[in-house]
DNA sequence: GGTAGACCTGGACGC
DNA sequence: GCGTCCAGGTCTACC
């Protein structure tokens, strides 16, 4: 008999508009299903992997349903989740301030960007969506997931920092990321990834942003998406989808390195949401050419970004 | 500080 | 079915 526990959201939540507002949702183990409307995952908690679905039933309150009883303690480590993946410790009023700055986004309730569960999950999805098309991301992670991982899960940072590289390149085929990754999780097993100190208003973005791009894998691109996973919106992370972006949508013009210009002096008055600014602006292109993302079925053939 | 080339995979394409 | 080419961001060596 499994568990079932409801999760307190902020008034303003809309499970099917928040968790399809990032592709992290389509990567292993984390999944939207189309035709239930609910979020399903896979957690490695004390006691043993859980498979979870969550939906939103009503307003403020969100259903998470469990395949296994859960203890007490495993219920808090699921609620911890969900309250970072959906981002509900963003309150009204920060979303708010969003909408302050940049309008365009009011009616529609977009200011949430969904992540994973944990910031080793998030760094490694940041590392697999360098250098490859979002199907080989795809790939790697669910791939990821069903060798290294308990039933399915997100591997620990332990059994990640033990695997050999062999192992990563050949059954996970992450290629030359192996051992970065693995560095990676070492990283955080000899504790020297201090998640309080980047998350914390008082350490300056300039700082985390420094740090970020001394991380193996991380380079300017991948240090400026995590900067967002980690609630700072102040950085843009410019990829190739960026400039399709810019040139495409956006009708911009030049080299690729006057479009980068372009893009920076575009988002600059968003000034510390720019990145959400920017990102909503490339999502509701999708939207427009594949309908809403909520009902996205896994098939859809997408462009790279078009499901980060 | 700027630039060129290697890294690795999956997919598209031509034969 | 096979070989070739290409896209994608980071890293390192070199100027």
């Amino acid at each position: 008999m499994g568990t079932r526990l409801s999760i307190a959201a902020p008034d303003d939540l809309s499970l099917p508009r928040d968790a399809n507002s990032y592709g992290y949702i389509r990567l292993a183990p984390d999944r939207w299903d189309a035709d239930r409307q609910c979020l399903c995952s896979v957690l490695d908690l004390d006691n043993g992997p859980v498979r979870l679905e969550v939906a939103q039933q009503e307003r403020g309150q969100l259903r998470a349903v469990a395949d296994r009883a859960l203890s007490r303690s495993e219920q808090s480590s699921v609620r911890a989740a969900m309250t970072r993946m959906l981002r509900l410790d963003e309150t009204e009023d920060d979303i708010a301030a969003f909408h302050a700055i940049d309008p365009r986004w009011k009616t529609s309730g977009r200011g949430r960007l969904f992540r994973s569960s944990s910031l080793l999950m998030d760094m490694v999805r940041t590392v697999t969506s360098c250098n490859i098309a979002w199907s080989g991301t795809v790939l790697m992670n669910e791939r990821f997931c069903a060798v290294l991982g308990r039933g399915g899960a997100f591997p620990s940072a332990l059994r990640l920092a033990r695997t050999r590289p062999g192992t990563l390149r050949s059954r996970c085929r992450v290629g030359y990321r192996d051992t970065r990754l693995i560095e990676l999780a070492k990283l955080f097993t000899r504790g020297e990834i201090d998640e309080a100190w980047m998350t914390d208003p008082v350490t300056p973005d300039d700082a985390v942003f420094a740090f970020l791009k001394t991380l193996p894998g991380f380079g300017p691109y991948a240090a400026a998406n995590m900067m967002q996973l980690l609630g700072r919106y102040g950085f843009l992370a410019i990829d190739s989808e960026a400039v399709r972006h810019g040139k495409q949508t956006l009708g911009l013009t030049g080299s690729e390195r006057e479009i980068v210009s372009q893009l920076r002096a575009r988002y600059e008055p968003f000034g510390t949401h720019k990145f959400r600014s920017y990102w909503f602006e490339l999502w509701e292109a999708y939207e427009k050419a594949h309908g809403p993302g909520h009902l996205w079925k896994p098939a859809t053939p997408r462009a790279k970004a078009s499901a980060r």
